[in-house]
DNA sequence: TACGTTTTGGAACGATCATTCCACAAATGG
DNA sequence: CCATTTGTGGAATGATCGTTCCAAAACGTA
């Protein structure tokens, strides 16, 4: 019954979800989801809702994607110190690949004030499960005896949730890479 | 010669740039200022420009104001570990005393991607000033013996500054205390 | 007091924004 | 092959934005 959609509602998110990546929510426009998705203006708005709704469900989109990443990169079997190098020595060459835009959760945590609780919400959510993520790994190689006993493995996975968003802000404009590196390097130092 | 301003330049400037700290350049409206200052458009347009230059200017004041702030508490007499404890604290408790509007450097940094070259020039100098003061200190620090000959004092610099640029992001969003102590403290662990 | 200069206040302009209305095209179910 | 449902495309709406124009008001100076 009825037409048939011209396009795929899931590669249209995707689509969507790299403009706001690229511009933050508010000064993405309708116009530049309309040229980057391929899809007219009522049909995006039938689909997704207003423009805060196709945002949410961006971000919801970039959460789980993410999510799954990050939680193979940490499972795999390999010293805790070379993990974790993966996962900040990623961010800093995701900046440098992907035109510095850095992470779509630390763009939409500073664009914070401007937004309603419902984003904030998602942001926090995912820097939870972020934690959660590097708590669980940290543990892990604290039993293994890799990690001192007398370290706090949620502390510590703080510390790395909040060097992750500073490289990711820093990045923005900060282009040298050894100014990176050397914050990589010290960060990595704590765990002895 | 003519009428005399019916307003302190000065202070306008200084409102004029808490409305940009507060709301970003973008999102802050020329309306926002006229209110904000007390200044009506037109004497806004005359003394500073349009509203790029007007935040340029903003920007700059705020450079000069926290750099003295800064370097004062950079060249205090009390111990290393000390001084940067108070840095890093005094980020969090102003998160909670200022609304989570965070630092007004670190926030034009976000919005990097949106913003001229000459911003961001901005923006950049002000990050290599903070790394020289914090460099300097842990020089000294270092020739005192209170910090390991074998630490790297730029790139420890760096580090917190990053970690600095990191907490005025995540505490955007993450209200629990628990969690901007947790990174402090282990950021200062660093210091060995 | 009168002139020249500058501020002031409000209206006006042109651009852009998110969103909606509407007529038309397209495809499926009977 | 017709009716119905849905997507499509473009125009229209109303709000807000930065910026400018203009006439009136206010001050310093001659």
């Amino acid at each position: 019954m009825g037409r048939p959609k011209a396009f795929d509602s899931e590669t249209a998110l995707e689509r969507a979800m790299e403009v706001f990546w690229a511009k933050g929510f508010e000064a993405a426009s309708i116009q530049d989801l309309v040229e980057a998705t391929g899809v007219q203006r009522q049909s995006l708005y039938a689909t997704f809702g207003d423009k805060r709704q196709l945002f949410l469900k961006a971000l919801d989109h970039y959460r789980r994607q993410r999510g799954r990443l990050r939680a193979a990169l940490l499972m795999e079997e390999a010293p805790l110190r070379v993990l974790l190098a993966r996962l900040l020595r990623g961010a800093v060459d995701a900046l440098e690949s992907q035109g510095r835009r850095g992470c779509l959760m630390v763009n939409t945590a500073s664009e914070s004030l401007q937004l309603d609780p419902e984003m904030v919400e998602l942001v926090r959510d995912n820097i939870h499960d972020l934690e959660e993520s590097l708590a669980a790994c940290l543990r892990r190689a604290q039993e293994k005896g890799e990690l001192g006993a007398h370290q706090d493995p949620r502390a510590l996975a703080r510390f790395f949730v909040n060097t992750l968003y500073g490289v990711n802000t820093l990045g923005k404009v900060v282009t040298d890479r050894g100014t990176l590196e050397d914050i990589v390097k010290v960060a990595l130092s704590v765990l002895g």
